[in-house]
Formats: C-alpha cells, structure tokens, sequence
DNA sequence: GTCGATTATGCAATCGATTGCAAGAGCTAT
DNA sequence: ATAGCTCTTGCAATCGATTGCATAATCGAC
C-alpha cells in the first residue's frame, strides 16, 4: 500500500473567521447563533463565509464558557462480574437503542465501561464535568454507589429493579412479576423441580429469585436450596452454574434463567450432557435480546420492552435535567412463549 | 414512589481546593500531576485533601487548555439506509469490542451515529475538537467524504474493504475472497443457480458481489442479472431483496447474503414460502454474528474476526495519533460451515 | 441643526484548568 | 557578611469560545 504524507490543516478559529469578515469575534459569534442582533445580511455573509472555510465550533471552548457539553453520559458498571465485556448482547441493544434516542434530541453519546468500581466511581464521573447528564444500566451491585449521588446530582437515570431503599430515578420491568410469570408458566406446563440460574450480586437476580421463591410458594412447593445455582452474566462463566447443576446429581425439570444468555448456555450444556429441551427441561430466559427468537430452540422468555425502556429513560433524564421531578416508570413484563 | 428534592452539591474548582490548602492553583495543578516540583510531603497533603473533598478535575477545561481530549470518537454512518439502526447487530458488537479496547487504553469513547450523511459531516465532526481520533464502521456509500479528510486528517481508522484509490488507513476482512470463499462452497455442494443479496451502494456490499461473480466466472457459470436482488441491512427492508426475488418467479437453488442478517431474514422468508433450508435452497451469510451460531438452523457463513479487528483497528488508530505512519491490515476470511 | 431613540458593533470579563518565567526563601561556601 | 546556589511557590498568559455592557453610528423628528 502507499505510504501518504498527511498534511494537517490549520485548525480555523472563530478568530480567523472575524479577521476575514473584518469583524470582531462577538459578531461571529453571535452570527453563527443566528442573534437577531446581527443584521440579517451581514449574518448570512458570516455563516457563508464560515461555512465555505468549513469553520466548526470548537465545543470544548464553548462548552467550557457556556457549562454545557450537549453530552449525555451512558455507562455500564460491571460490578459483579468483572471480566464481563461490554459484548454482552441486552447491554449493546440497550446502548443502541439509547444511543438512537440521545442522537435524535441532538446530544451527543459518552459510553464508559466502568469494569471494576472503585469507590466514588459515579461521583468522579459526574465531576469530571464530560457530560450534561448521566444514564447508567443496569445496577450491578453498586447500589449504594447510586443512592450515594443520587441526593445532589439530579440528571441520573438508571435502568433496573425496584429494590428497597432507592433514592435514584429508575426505568425497568417488575422483575419479580415477570420471574413469576416465568415459573408459573413452568408450573402450567406440569413441572415441579424447576432450577433458579443466576448470580444474586446484582439486585435485578435477586429480585428475579424472589419471584421464582413467591410463585413457588404460591402454589405450595417448598423451595430447595440445591436448585439455585449461581451463574454470571457473560459468555463463558454463564456456562458455571448449569455445570455445578448438572454435577451435582440434583434432578430437575425445568430451568428459569436470570437471563437469556444464561438460558442459551445452559441449553447448550444440556444438550451436551444428553438433556433435551424441551422434552426433558424446559427452559425460562428472560429479556428477550434479539438472539432469543433466532436461537434454536426459539427461547421461551421474559421479554423486557427495551425500545419502550430507552425512549423512558431518556425522556426522564431530559426532564431532570430541565429540573422537573420524575417518577420511576416500570413496565409490565410479558411472557413469550416459544418453544423451550 | 416518594419524591425526593434534589439539593445540588456545588461544584468544587482547583481554586476551591487551592484556598483550602493554602497555596495557588499552580502548586495544586502541579501537586495533581504529581510534578516533582513540588515537595513530596505538600503533593500529598494535597492529594489527600483533593481526595477527601472529592474534587475531580473538569476535563472541558483540562481539554482546552491542553488541546487534547482523551476521546476516541466511533461513528458509524448510515448513508445507504437512512432508517437502518445502531441497533445492527453486526455494529453493535463491533461498537462493544472497540469501546473495550479504548478503555483499555483510558481513553473515552464517544459514540455517534450519522443518520444521513450531509456534505462535510466527517469535517464537522473532526473540527468540532471534541476528539484525539475517530474510528469509522464501516464505509457504507461514503468513500468520497472518507478520502476528502484523509490528507489532512491523520487520526483517522477506517473499518471495511479494500476499495480502489483509497486514500484512508482501513482495517477489514478481504470480502472478495470472503465471497469466493462462500460461493466455491455452495459450487461445491452441487448448487447452480446462486442468488446474491445485498445492497451495492456500499463498497463492502460491491466487494463481495465482485467475488460472487468471480468464484462463479471461474467455474464457467454465466452471472444471470436476474438472480441479483437489492437488500438493505437492517430489521425489515432486508427481506425486500428475497421477496422480490421470491415473487419475480426466478428459480434458484443457493442464497449469498451480503450479511448475516440479510441471510437471516431471507431463511425466514424462504420458510413462509415453503422453501426449505438447506434442502431446497443453501444459504451461506457474511459476518459470523453472534446470533448466526445460535439460529436454527445455524448459519453458515463467512467469518470476520471482530476481536482482532477491533484491536488492530485501535493500535493503528493510537499509532497514527503518536504521527507515525501505518499500513492498513485486510484479514483473511474463513467459512465456518454450518448447517446451511 | 440638535436631540433622543434606535441599531450596530466591539471591548473585556469569564469559564477552569496548565505552565513558562520570575521572584522570594533558604542554604552553603568563601 | 555576601555572592551564588538551589528549592518553592505564585503571577499571569493561554486555550477558544460567549455575552453584559458600553460606545459609536444612523436615523427621524422637530
């Protein structure tokens, strides 16, 4: 391949702009405001004039004079699983659907992965003055990390479960009907010994477990401890607790998992280990990503109404950033029976 | 829910601290970037002190004053699809890989997606300062905007194919042997009559269509127009392409897809009309999306190594940062045969 | 021709950091 | 005691915009 020499421009000031329309700068600028100030003429000249040079605003000078950044702040800590990558697919459709939502108001999107939270992870995110706003998903197990900001910095959003004692504005499902809709369904179905899968860290398992505890009771099955494994969130550790499961000589007959890819892991090792599903388990995910419908066999799961829940989120945290109070919204979930 | 009232914390500057430790702001800058300037005992009294007030420095004005960011901005530009998503997969996972790999290296990322490019949009986006680099997915229709900075703008890495009068540094899979590779399969398997989809006004999309008719040339099979039919890549209009294909009433025995997500729908859409897979008709995709393993029945398809991808693309992208000069990568494909 | 009202434009302060240069403090050596 | 060091520390300029206030220019009215 060719080796090119790169001859960087100039960068243009607002400066150079002024010099070349004779002007000052406070025209300029006002011009490019479009300030009714400037006489409609000599602004068309300027913003030509500006434009014709491909003059650009520098946002850094102007966001530093003005307080403002146009920026909202999307980030995803990873407290309970630390070598989980930002790959996991609810987290990129959830950040592409709020990417989409945050572009059409005309902001601009900071992603930021924080993989091991050290405390003040939040506070130093909010001070480093990057962002107009703060939208954080999922909340890992950094709760009281959340309701430790959330009393002086009002544009937080965060996507998750309705748990005890939270100062911060939340968008999520009811995570403990839809765990119930998922083990009523197993219990519908005939099943008894039905399998929790998930890691209790982060408060949405939890509250997930606690669904699948009520329903059982609901329908008078003592619940049992050796059927509640843990598993992480991620591509490979997902695969633990089935493994521990399966191991463990345990006898069940169905799976409700804390997450879709932690279903479609655990088919996975089932089928390896000679199970069928859903003739032998059957298996609950919840979340409904995308692979859910693809997968085969298509997963029956919890589908949390992510395109709803992006525009909810950033509505709220426009609205708390114009200083309005808001309420936490959480939807309704919806079982969607496939065929595991 | 209760309503809390939100009393703002007001924002502490360098001069705050300053005043509290009695000194200026230049001995609190200095005692910050631990400059050995200052007396070790003081540098940490100040640390200590910046620390204990959770005093964080505003980055809009570090950044102006140092004319540095600390930002990578990844765009991705939807020009041939205006209503095309982020919410791709393929993008997605590729957003997720290079937001790992930038955080490695403690920088931001800033994510942005140009919905439908206007002239100077790249300009626009460089020029505004609020970046080190950018990092583009994907060519889409936009080869002329990507040319017209490449010589004077150096920080810049682009994911896709290796198209004719290239001026711009780019990391992607060679798709022409990727598509030869996909058609040479289908030949093999005794297919003929081999339908191609995708839309051509991307140079990727053009790419693989050059291999199809290659690998089809070199078995001496006329190219029949016919069997060619525009898709896009997103949600929906990706079935356009089979269904015009399905209804013009032209028989065929193999489907290449440009993607995997076109190859998806199109499975999907040849199941409705009663087309089997692979029975009637083989199907081979481009991109080994994580959802191409777990559908039904798994795909077939071509495979770019997003993870090496996203690495080399940083590398290159931080190299050429530092001014050196760099040679863009084109991994090869590999056929991951599965079941289609 | 002068005054007041109106319009057009620019000066200079400001946002919150970083850093070259200089000055003051403290010390040593003669 | 003083010249000559080194070590500390701070002043003030700078980055590139925005905007309150002031001033200059223009105009119409009498």
């Amino acid at each position: 391949m060719k080796s090119r020499t790169v001859t960087p421009k100039p960068r243009l000031k607002m400066a150079d702009i002024a010099k070349m329309a004779g002007v000052s700068t406070s025209t300029v600028s006002r011009a490019l405001a479009d300030n009714p100030l400037i006489p409609l003429p000599l602004r068309e000249r300027i913003v030509a004039l500006a434009r014709a040079q491909g003059y650009v605003v520098n946002q850094q000078a102007r966001g530093l004079r003005l307080q403002r950044t146009n920026t909202i702040n999307v980030v995803i800590p990873l407290g309970h699983d630390k070598d989980q990558l930002i790959s996991d697919p609810f987290f990129l459709e959830m950040v592409g659907r709020l990417a989409d939502q945050i572009t059409l108001r005309g902001y601009e999107v900071l992603l930021t992965k924080v993989m091991s939270p050290t405390p003040g992870w939040l506070e130093r995110i909010i001070q480093s003055n990057r962002s107009d706003g703060v939208l954080v998903i999922g909340q890992s197990d950094q709760h009281q990390a959340l309701n430790a900001v959330a009393d002086s910095y009002a544009p937080l959003v965060v996507w998750g479960g309705d748990v005890p004692d939270r100062h911060y504005c939340t968008v999520g499902v009811d995570s403990v009907a839809g765990a119930r809709l998922a083990v009523e369904h197993l219990l519908k179905l005939g099943r008894r010994r039905i399998a929790f899968l998930g890691l209790p860290e982060a408060p949405e398992v939890l509250l997930r477990r606690q669904g699948y505890l009520e329903a059982l009771a609901a329908a008078g099955i003592p619940a049992e401890p050796a059927l509640t494994a843990p598993a992480h969130f991620n591509a490979e550790p997902e695969l633990e607790g089935i493994h521990h499961l399966l191991s463990s000589g345990v006898t069940f007959d169905a799976v409700f998992a804390a997450s879709d890819v932690i279903a479609l892991g655990a088919i996975r090792a089932m089928t390896e280990a000679g199970l069928r599903t859903p003739e032998d388990v059957s298996v609950v995910g919840f979340d409904d990503v995308t692979v859910a419908q693809y997968s085969w066999p298509p997963l029956t799961t919890i589908r949390q109404d992510l395109d709803r829940g992006a525009r909810e989120m950033v509505e709220l945290l426009f609205q708390r950033i114009e200083g309005k109070t808001t309420t936490s919204v959480f939807m309704a979930p919806e079982l969607v029976v496939r065929q595991t």
